[in-house]
DNA sequence: GTCGTGACTAGCC
DNA sequence: CGGCTAGCCACGA
C-alpha cells in the first residue's frame, strides 16, 4: 500500500542518471496531474533518505526550483551527472527530460 | 474532521 | 521582464 508519497519516490527511482523529470511529470505518474505540489512535498519530506534521486527533479520550466539541502547542493549532483546548469537551470532541459511513460 | 504547510504551476498586472 | 495572486494536491498535527 504506498501512499502518493511512496510513489514519489519509486518513480524517482526509475529515472537514470544523465537525466531529469518535472514535479509534473512524478504527480502525472503517480495518478494525479494536478499534484505536483505533493509532489513535491514527497520529496521535500524525503522519508528514503539519499537513495532516492530527488535533485533530479526540476519545475516545469526547467528550473531547479529548490532542495532540501540546499540548491546549490542540488546543481553540484546535477553537474556531477552531466547535467549542466546554467542561471538555476538546466542546459537542454528538454532533452534531458525523462519520460515515466 | 479541520487547519496549516510546501522543493509547484498558470494567469494577470 | 518581474512580481503577485489564486488554485491545486497530499500529508502531518
Amino acid at each position: 500500500m504506498k501512499s502518493f508519497n511512496g510513489k514519489i519516490l519509486a518513480l524517482l527511482l526509475q529515472i537514470p542518471r544523465g537525466k531529469v523529470t518535472t514535479y509534473t511529470a512524478l504527480a502525472r505518474a503517480a495518478g494525479s496531474p494536478k499534484a505536483y505540489r505533493a509532489a513535491g512535498n514527497a520529496c521535500n519530506k524525503n522519508p528514503n533518505s539519499p537513495q532516492v534521486p530527488c535533485h533530479r527533479v526540476v519545475s516545469s520550466n526547467g528550473k531547479i526550483g529548490g532542495y532540501a539541502r540546499g540548491t546549490k547542493r542540488k546543481i553540484e549532483l546535477l553537474e556531477g551527472e552531466g547535467i549542466k546548469i546554467s542561471e538555476g537551470k538546466v542546459v537542454d532541459f528538454e532533452k534531458r527530460l525523462f519520460s515515466f511513460e
